[in-house]
DNA sequence: ATGAAAGCGCTAACAA
DNA sequence: TTGTTAGCGCTTTCAT
């Protein structure tokens, strides 16, 4: 009767270990498949029978244990790769993420990513840890390991522009924003417009080997960075691009040593909001202000629309997509197979940080 | 030889499922057991057993499960719990919690809390998941419930000064800070000082028993408003409250609301950035700045020390309470049972956003 | 409608 | 040093 390696735990007050469900079947006089039903809600359950289980859960404050479920199905938890979780925009994505898992059964385990040859580890714990699904930002691996990865198990890039037949992608349509930061800075009168990117816009993605080089420009900052090459060379100005660390104070610094420079630009369309922020610290502690050079970023983080900071930037809501993600790896869950891809607009929000570019040569001095 | 229920699936084409460790075992021609040892690096492996075993798992893959795992021992996953995910001082936390579990075995789980009575819930779904351990910050249910809590599961609470036998507390100094903060704007002139502090403030805890009312002293926002309404008083001054949401937008249209009275005051005191933020959006807004009304916050956020914003800021630094949790709950998991309350120090941070008080009747009009 | 029993993948005694 | 075996707590056929 006694299910084995319970003993007869009544001798000594060991412990109160957790009550399992043999404690409840125990308890309430029925079988441990009798309670499996009544926690799942499972069909064929007596009314007494559940009245008679329920107190005895009730009774032992019985959790059914999660690991265990875990083991015959689902793990009920999903798992998000982000790499920079300073970076605001990011965070927005982790939460509408989490907003839309609310009322479902299920929960987030974070991945951070120390350095982008990391990636790799940081979905691979995921993995391993049996998510249900995954949601990886950007993320800084080829197409053939996400393609492998998404064979196993579901998964929604964020981010990417890549078409698989494997996995589902949300990305903000970086194409149309990049141009509409341009034709803006363009109609202001700028030709002198710096590029500030992230370091790792270049070997954004870890290549599996030499063809998918040619992929890399997928990923959104190699796109923005591609287009504003195209659009200053279209007018026929000299693009400018400069790389920076992908942290607000790094930006800051690389700002401020562009500001001191000979012929410093008349504004800086930088890559995404955190570099935005940082190269405003470098112009404020300039001394100058929009009159004098222009800044536009790119997400439209919360604080952009601050009217002390009034910050010109492309909004993609970064909670939309999070939610938008979730949705996409629920629905594969539920047994989706064909993969689909969402491209968000964007909106260039104009704010105070942009204006007319500084007249040049027509005072003396 | 073969594990039962392993079958012979050379058969059919079936779908290749992940690898187990009895496969690894069979490829390497060796007992489950061994290849557990190998991969746990266990004592006593033969060089030739492990290069065996070793080869076996690269050819097939195999990765251990966690979940399966899990059922033996640890989870190797840590829980926290986060009451507003768009609090960027909160935000702060975890990404201090996430960089101190960098090359730990651990994980994070994230457990957003969506209204204070649903707090309960949140750290039950992560004890239900097994977690190794709780992180949560300010937590509004009672110190019974907690105490039982962390009698079944290492448990570090962010933010309250509670002093347990069960469980460890990181705070920031909070008396200290509010004092400071108050010095700060009586020094500066101020007598009409308005504190703005989340909706909840007054109903943070969630009391298991009457005379639990008397504890609610200990969470930070209500020690701040206590401390705020004693200095008031000690000044002869009469405290004013204004409650609000805890989200910037909120604690935007309650400040506005406030400097459209009559008399508004000539400085606000925010519980914490986000409401400081929100107060400054206000004020900018109505074309005021600092020589109107200061603004105070709590917490120092990046933002904060941003040169178009300027806070003047109490400095709790989240990444260092969140990786100070961390240690606290690794520490426990390894074994230490008595408790330990850690205060961080603080200090204010004096910015652009305050000034010394408008003179008051000076001139007519 | 209910229960018996066989696993899920792994670890940890205990033998050999 | 290596292998055998008994579970961990739960779900799930398959009988009854």
């Amino acid at each position: 009767m006694v299910h084995p390696g319970h003993g007869d735990s009544t001798s000594l007050g060991a412990a109160p270990r957790n009550a399992t469900i043999q404690d409840v079947a125990d308890a309430a006089g029925v079988s441990r498949a009798a309670v499996s039903k009544v926690i799942r809600n499972a069909y064929g359950v007596s009314p007494q029978m559940r009245s008679k289980v329920e107190a005895a859960i009730a009774q032992l404050s019985y959790r059914p244990r999660v690991a265990a479920r875990a083991m015959r199905g689902p793990s009920h938890t999903l798992g998000i790769e982000i790499a920079q979780v300073s970076n605001e925009f990011l965070t927005m994505i982790v939460r509408g993420a989490l907003e839309t898992l609310v009322g479902t059964p299920y929960q987030l385990v974070v991945a951070p990513v120390t350095a982008p040859h990391e990636t790799g580890n940081a979905l691979q714990s995921l993995a391993d840890r049996q998510v249900d699904g995954i949601i990886a930002i950007s993320p800084m691996v080829g197409e053939a390991w996400l393609e492998a990865l998404s064979d196993r198990i579901p998964v929604v890039i964020i981010g990417r522009h890549d078409v698989s037949t494997h996995y589902d992608t949300v990305a903000g349509a970086d194409r149309s924003g990049t141009d509409q930061v341009m034709a803006h800075l363009f109609d202001l009168g700028h030709s002198r417009i710096t590029h500030l990117t992230i370091d790792n816009a270049r070997e954004h993605i870890l290549v599996d080997d030499p063809t998918d080089w040619q992929r890399s420009g997928r990923e959104p900052h190699a796109i923005r960075h591609t287009v504003y090459t195209e659009q200053m060379r279209r007018r026929g100005l000299e693009p400018e691009v400069l790389y920076t660390g992908g942290d607000e104070l790094e930006a800051q610094s690389s700002a401020a040593e562009l500001l001191a420079r000979r012929e410093p630009p008349t504004a800086i369309f930088a890559g995404n909001d955190t570099l935005a922020m940082g190269a405003l610290r470098a112009v404020a502690e300039a001394g100058l202000g929009p009159a004098d050079v222009s800044v536009v970023g790119y997400d439209d983080i919360t604080m952009a629309s601050h009217p002390l900071v009034s910050l010109t930037s492309v909004d993609q809501s970064g909670t939309r997509i999070g939610a938008e993600a979730v949705r996409l790896l629920l629905e594969r869950i539920a047994g989706r197979t064909e993969s689909v891809q969402v491209e968000e607009q964007v909106h260039l929000r104009v704010r105070g940080s942009t204006a007319p570019a500084p007249h040049r040569g027509t005072t003396t001095e």
